[in-house]
DNA sequence: TTTGTCTGCCCC
DNA sequence: ATTCTGC
DNA sequence: GCAGAATGGGCAGACAAA
């Protein structure tokens, strides 16, 4: 007897028992349900379930395609309810558009379709942004900024512009509500409670918040702190070694061993009032309202420094110097870079969309400022997706002239063009393809394929941090740890370099410690 | 109990 | 997070 | 100019296996 079909609502309750499952036996228990669901597959049935259950199928198409799908659905529905005859196409396109576009921006400001589906099902055409509002307690969607390669960048968009610098700080973002009951809740960017591994960080809203601020939602960065150091910010491999808390577990104040800052930079909603229209310069001074005082390795602003819309210009060689000289300040005060800001024209706060009206300026994007190794090529692995067919990423290594061997560095898959995968497929085959590890290849990764040590790639990071898995500098930072680089990615090739003429593994060393901002690993075990 | 491995609409 | 490609 | 895809390092936590 073949199983049953499956049908919808069994396959949710199923997804829903999946979902509950923890503790001792409970990956037996996951597999055995999974396994009875796809007995029942039929057709191209197991393919969507497969691709559900392995995050392939949850994309992120709510704001691109669900919602505006459920806008069409809704204005089709009630156009042909009130035309018997098909209204003019133009007409119909202009209403689907709107609507469809009003869901969205909706959606943005109040991500719960728990509330935007009722409220477009009872207000039907008439639907708009306006007729809903932010709810604290619901995370609205964060605003981001846009890529920069230098302060010569920044004056291209806001030229005779006033406009603001703020530190970008190397921390977690935060979006940090107060209800009307008084709770205090913080949201992660990708709008995850990450409340119960702040608790410190809530006493500090409730105590330096305005009594006058009964609701109110801000944007913020929360980042370690040394106090007995003179509040020195720490990096963020160090603030991720944080206790996370559960959904309903706090971790405790006792046990906090990260300590830390959050800086505020920004407010979205105050007491019942939506201020997501008002240019950032009106924004911040109610955040001044908010907390009319602050406390050092607490509670801070970000820094900041303003400049006027008539020294914006690239030919102000004052304003240049300052900007040049705030982003070094940045620099040396264990920041990222900065975040540049148009404070009067267009400078709203826009949730996701307008991704363009903030900029981030950091020290790797400029050319000539970041650090850039020269690394060899030591193996590979498949490639997925579009990249099925090619090797991808590259594992990549430096070499230790003192024990003679290569380690490795990171593994590299971004900078690179479809041609050059191509080429890097013709070049690695047959006989440059090695059948086993050497002995003189030093890592905790396992490539699928390893390539003999010839050619020299310029590989550029964000940062070097301290690493389980890569091995290069072993011992010369960390007893078992080698050095690794955050966010690395390919720029060219090193043509005029043979492999022994890489970075050397002191080469790393000596730049780890060069860093304002890194693991201390004195507090290491 | 201890150690090893894997996952996360994770954080960056 | 970063980057490239296709629309 | 934008969305989409394919992936980077590294952490705590959760679970399985020893």
């Amino acid at each position: 007897v073949p199983p049953p079909p499956l049908l919808v609502r069994d396959v949710f309750s199923t997804l829903r028992k999946i979902s509950v499952q923890t503790g001792t036996g409970s990956n037996r228990q996951k597999k055995n349900l999974i396994v009875k669901l796809m007995r029942s597959c039929r057709e191209k049935e197991i393919k969507f379930l497969v691709r559900t259950l392995a995050r392939n199928l949850r994309i992120g198409a709510m704001l691109r395609t669900v919602l505006p799908a459920l806008g069409r659905a809704v204005i089709m529905n009630s156009l042909w309810k009130c035309h018997n005859n098909e209204p003019s196409e133009n007409c119909f396109r202009e209403k689907l558009e709107g609507i469809s576009a009003a869901v969205v921006e909706a959606y943005n400001i109040l991500p719960s379709l728990d509330v935007v589906v009722p409220s477009l099902m009872g207000k039907d055409i008439e639907f708009s942004t306006s007729t809903l509002s932010m709810v604290p307690g619901i995370p609205i969607k964060p605003m981001l900024a846009k890529i920069t390669n230098g302060v010569q960048d920044v004056f291209k968009l806001f030229q005779d512009k006033a406009f603001t610098c703020e530190y970008k700080y190397d921390g977690q973002r935060a979006q940090i509500h107060q209800l009307l009951d008084g709770t205090v809740r913080v949201f992660s960017r990708n709008g995850d409670e990450t409340t119960s591994r702040f608790p410190d960080l809530v006493g500090v809203i409730k105590q330096f918040a305005s009594p006058a601020a009964e609701t109110f939602m801000l944007d913020a960065e929360v980042v370690a702190t040394d106090r007995k150091n003179g509040n020195k910010l720490m990096s963020f491999q160090e603030l991720s070694t944080r206790e996370r808390g559960s959904k309903d577990t706090s971790i405790t104040t006792e046990s906090i061993k990260v300590e830390v800052c959050v800086f505020v930079f920004d407010i979205m909603f105050l007491n019942g009032e939506q201020l997501l229209a008002l240019p950032l310069r009106d924004r911040r001074k109610r955040l001044n309202d908010v907390f009319p005082e602050t406390r050092p390795g607490y509670l801070e602003y970000a820094k900041e420094i303003t400049v006027r819309a008539e020294e914006a210009s690239l030919d102000n060689q004052d304003t240049l110097l300052k900007i040049n000289a705030f982003l070094e300040e940045a620099f040396q005060s264990s920041s990222e870079g900065i975040m540049v800001k148009s404070l009067d024209a267009d400078a709203g706060y826009y949730p996701t969309k307008r991704s363009d009206s903030w900029l981030k300026v950091k020290r790797d994007y400029v050319d000539g400022l970041g650090d850039t190794l020269d690394l060899v090529p030591i193996g590979a692995w498949h490639g997925n997706g579009r990249k099925a067919g090619w090797y991808s990423p590259f594992l990549m290594a430096c070499f230790n002239p003192e024990t003679e061997e290569f380690q490795s560095v990171c593994r590299v898959m971004s900078g690179f063009s479809d041609a050059f995968y191509i080429e890097m497929k013709e070049l690695y085959s047959e006989d440059k393809i090695l059948t086993k590890k050497p002995p003189y290849y030093r890592t905790g990764e396992t490539p699928d394929m390893w390539f003999p040590a010839e050619v020299v790639w310029e590989i550029r990071g964000a940062d070097l941090t301290v690493s389980p898995v890569h091995h290069a500098a072993l011992g010369l930072v960390h007893p078992s740890r080698g050095i690794s680089v955050r966010f690395p990615r390919f720029i060219g090739k090193a043509t005029d370099r043979n492999p022994e003429e890489c970075s050397t593994a002191a080469d790393i060393a000596e730049m780890f410690h060069a860093q304002t901002r890194k693991m201390n690993i004195k507090s290491q075990h």
